[in-house]
DNA sequence: TGTACATCAGTGAACGCGCGTTCACTGATGTAC
DNA sequence: TGTACATCAGTGAACGCGCGTTCACTGATGTAC
């Protein structure tokens, strides 16, 4: 009976949706390296042998974890995107820097499980990388849109790229679509100096240093956008 | 008899010498996470707890190393700056910025310890402070005497930092000597930028996109050199 | 609709591993008179 | 210079802990005729 098999069915995905919420708490309080199966199992009131019906191995599990992580930020930066007037290049760039920032605020250890030092021992498939570029897209789309309004005032004279970096130019304009070279490397300076700024913070690198953190990378973003060439 | 006390002391200070060593060679090939005291006390052919004459616990280890590391980039970034004519601004901005990725990418695992996510349990003591600050009071000097050979041509318009920053302005004033707010935060920024990038080369975030990473790296810093209003 | 069989979820025990830290101890090295 | 004592380095056993993964199993749920 496929409605039958259906509610088997469904009882799994609703099981698995559970570990993995659990695990995502457990990551929040202890970080990648306490991720345990046998204390998500615990907590399901589980033996530890059962989750094993649901995840092949514990790096199964993390990679489904960072896959929802990547796939959390990247909404919440498209949905910030989308708030923005279309033409506000800048307005658009400003919110998402600050969405990034509030996500990882907010969820500082899913954050460093996608931008801080790797996890030993674990290698991360393929399948991430769809979810991983959701916000990378979201920046390039701002940058293409803005170099294709004729909104883009290249900043103060800098030197070119040299011809030498045409060719991951040629990669990268899958995220930032028909742009002359220069943009795409000042879009990628930009695109490192927002996770710049944001592990460091998350890290402890202001500690004592900058207090008024969101004023501080608010205006830190608007001199990378001027150097970006977006003005408002 | 004092000469015989220091022998005792010698022989202290060169196992002391000797335990570090192996333990940042553990450190480099497993990761913080793996560093343990039980393999050190193997590799050194003692018993476990012998490790306890040295260090009261694994965390008073992991901060040795961790003052060594930042003793290490601070020594190679100043080296690097010292190689510089004294008015050749851009260079010597340059030149720490090589010295910086280039000692991370020959010592990955160490900085991740630095600069990566941070180590689940453990809480950096003071004493970290004055190594890790050894890079930044190099770049802050850059500003600094760029400043004030009049050699800073702040780069396009951007909005000055807002008043309320004033407070945090002081306090990074420790590290960039007598220059306005403006000149503190395009510094700030360019320091998260160098880190930013050297933290996502490091942490995998430039695979299959980036891959003449030197260049890339050359030329973003000089964009970021321009923000900052740094030219030869 | 009823029965025989197959699939699947979850159990419980076990394997083999490594860890940080404590503690009572032995011997060697250094110190004081 | 020689002896009695104190300091210190290193030993070996133990405590208590947690981990990922495997495997033979029971019972319930679903399937086919």
């Amino acid at each position: 009976m496929t409605a039958s098999r259906t509610a088997r069915e469904r009882v799994r995905a609703e099981l698995t949706r559970e570990i993995t919420d659990i695990a995502r708490r457990q990551l929040a309080t202890e970080g990648a390296g306490g991720l345990s199966l046998r204390a998500v199992a615990r907590e399901m009131g589980m033996v530890s042998s059962a989750i094993y019906r649901y995840f092949a191995s514990r790096d199964d599990l993390l990679t489904a974890l960072i896959i929802d992580a990547y796939n959390a930020l990247g909404e919440t930066v498209e949905q910030a995107d989308a708030g923005c007037p279309r033409e506000d290049f800048l307005g658009r760039w400003l919110a998402v820097c600050h969405a990034v920032r509030d996500w990882a605020l907010a969820h500082p250890h899913e954050y460093a499980l996608l931008y801080g030092s790797p996890v030993p021992g674990y290698q991360a498939p393929q399948d991430t990388i769809p979810a991983a570029v959701r916000d990378t897209i979201v920046l390039g789309h701002i940058l293409s849109e803005a170099h294709h309004a004729a909104a883009l005032t290249p900043a103060q004279p800098a030197p070119p790229p040299p011809p030498s970096l045409h060719a991951d130019a040629d990669t990268v304009r899958a995220f930032i679509p028909d742009v002359p070279d220069d943009v795409i490397f000042r879009g990628v300076t930009g695109w490192t100096a927002v996770y710049g700024w944001v592990s460091f913070e998350l890290f402890g690198q202001f500690n004592n240093a900058i207090e008024d953190r969101r004023t501080a990378f608010d205006h830190s973003m608007r001199l990378m956008a001027a150097m970006m060439g977006l003005a408002r």
